[in-house]
RNA sequence: GCGGGCAUGGUCUAGUGGUUAUGACAGCAGGUUCCCAACCUGCUAACCCGGGUUCAACUCCCGGUGCUCGCACCA
């Protein structure tokens, strides 16, 4: 046995198929994981429990789409500036920096430069920051996106393996905006893969290169956010508040608190801390190893309002498991500005319509046509955006390709309009949590790995919820004999025909051997079949954390077990 | 990417320039027993890859690959 919990924990997660390294046979490749038979039905159940945490909202629905992108979608979403980074490295000390801010200050923009144009930089006398050296090496891209071609042969569109599923409810956003009735808010979940090819993938499920995220985005109208009644969480939870703003260090209170006080800064975000915290507790992750961090103004991304990090607490410390941010309309307004798409924006119906009255010049185009010929329909485009009517003509009329032109009053006629609005379009915020499933599977794990000892020998149990153990229940027939046998696959073969139970038969060895196996794997319940089972048609249940058992017949098993939780038969 | 450590059955491990390469647990078959990892018998199953040194390499050397720990990096 290794010293280390986390060694035991991992070992037990590899001998009983939960979790292994990829490619083992040719040497495994750091960063990538398998989840063996047990463990990929516990992910499911994890992954199940999400999708149905959110959508049964009701406004929330699910989409898929494809993990490939083009490149421009990932160039508008800002990835392929902030995740193809130029990295240099220090001739004589080794240190690694990115080339981009060692040259803040010595250039405007230097997230601009190629790899030549950083290297003639750096020859300028650019100090290492960790010694005083000024001698360079290695200047090469740091790709954090695995990038290929959409197309086989050589003229493929430039792509990229995803590295979030946010940009495809984006992509969608149209088609949301129909399937809600044009009416905000509604929402988007994704689940499936993304992908980073990180650096240096440590802490085995921890930093992969491939995994599963689940995504929502909340598409809100700003000026009216949602927020249900936070008085229905009445639980405290742990906060640490942004140690730059006013309410800095650690402190435990509802998200009710946390809003009134404006430690929150959006109601949505406050609702979704709450609705996160159910989730956790849900699938099986122990409240008191769960905290909401703010993020501090400066590790913030410059459009986010406001983000917290629901972290868990584990074998790796306290680890990032979640993103809750308000990402305003920095996404569709990026795609709507590179796109040219005008779809990515919702109709705001005013209560009482406005009257609007204003001054325009209105052209004459008898006269701007023959004078400004090909330039004509600029100006006139230019005329109708005036917000500020020149107060003497003739007067300068900037056009839209920079050019100006002189307006005289024989071109124009100055009038009063009135025009009724019955409301606006607007470019809707986004609230998006994004939780890290495999990030949440590691902390259910680690939380439910309880190390007891039974005669004096050391004994695991995975004390899994019941809404993520990998099986139902475990139906082990006491001798080896065909009768009980029979008996025993009717029985799996009834609690199998319920929808979504799922049951495991084991035969092998002795009953206190199989209880230690099922125990391992999580399974919450054992359902053992002897000869009087042949005779009256009653089973032995026996409850997985406190080894307790009860009798009962076949039927109040499966009628319990459909209905819901056994524990209601102790 | 750099530096250190490591690499032996499913898991955890012992060990050697020439061995039939340990042991435990797990697994399989049979026996026995039957409600908490019992016991007996038998069995399956391993030296990361490539090159070099050598009569002989799992062992020593070099290279690679991978893992791991530090450093750096980490929307």
């Amino acid at each position: 046995m290794s010293e280390r919990r986390i060694d035991r924990l991992t070992s037990l997660l590899r001998r009983r198929g939960v979790v292994l390294p990829s490619f083992e046979i040719y040497g495994g490749v750091s960063g990538l994981i398998d989840y063996g038979p047990v463990g990929a039905r516990i992910k499911r159940k994890v992954v199940d429990s999400w999708i149905d945490h959110w959508t049964s909202q009701g406004d929330i629905v699910e989409v898929d789409s494809p993990t490939l992108t083009p490149e421009a979608v990932l160039v508008a979403s800002g990835h392929v500036g902030e995740f193809n980074d130029l990295m240099v490295t220090c001739s004589s000390c080794d240190s690694a920096f990115r080339a981009d801010h060692l040259l803040e200050g010595v250039h405007d923009n230097p997230d601009s430069l190629d790899a030549d144009g950083v290297s003639e930089l750096l020859t300028n006398g650019i100090v290492c920051p960790a010694c005083p050296d000024t001698k360079w090496s290695d200047v090469r891209p740091m790709n954090l996106m695995f990038a290929t071609q959409i197309g086989a042969m050589s003229k493929g569109r430039s792509a990229y393996m995803r590295p979030e599923t946010a940009q495809g409810m984006f992509m969608l956003f149209p088609a949301l905006f129909r399937h809600f009735k044009q009416k905000l808010p509604f929402g988007a979940v994704q689940t499936g893969k993304g992908y980073r090819n990180e650096i240096s993938p440590r802490q085995g499920m921890i930093r992969l290169r491939e995994f599963d995220m689940a995504e929502l985005e909340y598409f809100i109208d700003p000026e009216y956010p949602p927020c249900p009644d936070l008085s229905a969480w009445p639980n405290s939870v742990t906060m640490i508040p942004d140690p730059d703003g006013g309410h800095a260090g650690e402190k435990a209170m509802t998200c009710a608190e946390a809003l009134s006080k404006g430690i929150i800064r959006h109601p949505t975000v406050a609702w979704f801390l709450a609705k996160t915290m159910d989730f956790m507790v849900d699938v099986g992750v122990d409240p008191t190893k769960v905290r909401f961090r703010q993020h501090s103004s400066t590790e913030m991304a410059h459009y986010a309002e406001d983000c917290w990090d629901c972290e868990l607490h584990g074998e790796h410390g306290w680890v990032e498991c979640v993103g809750i941010a308000n990402r305003t309309c920095h996404d569709l307004q990026s795609h709507e500005d590179a796109s040219g798409s005008k779809l990515l924006r919702a109709w705001r119906q005013y209560d009482e319509p406005r009257n609007e009255v204003r001054d325009v010049l209105a052209p004459v185009s008898a006269v701007i046509g023959p004078s400004f010929k090909n330039h004509a329909a600029d100006v006139v485009e230019s005329l109708s955006r005036l917000t500020k009517l020149p107060d003497d003509l003739p007067f300068q009329l900037q056009l839209s390709d920079g050019s100006s032109v002189e307006i005289s009053s024989d071109m124009v006629n100055r009038r009063t309009e009135e025009v009724t609005l019955h409301g606006e379009w607007f470019t809707p915020h986004v609230i998006e949590p994004a939780f890290g499933i495999d990030r949440i599977v590691w902390h259910i794990l680690d939380h439910a790995f309880t190390e007891t000892s039974k005669e004096g020998e050391p004994y695991s149990v995975m004390r899994l919820n019941a809404a993520v153990a990998p099986y139902d229940v475990a139906v082990l027939p006491l001798f080896d004999k065909p009768k009980m046998m029979e008996h025993a696959r009717k029985i799996v073969s009834r609690v199998n025909s319920i929808p979504s139970r799922k049951g495991e038969m084991d035969s092998s060895r002795s009953i206190g051997r199989r209880y230690a196996r099922v125990d391992e794997i999580g399974v919450p319940w054992a359902v053992t079949i002897d000869h009087d089972s042949l005779e009256d048609g009653t089973v032995t249940i026996r409850r997985r954390d406190d080894q307790k058992q009860i009798r009962c017949s076949v039927d109040d098993l499966i009628e319990t077990l459909s209905k819901g939780d056994l524990s209601i038969l102790f």
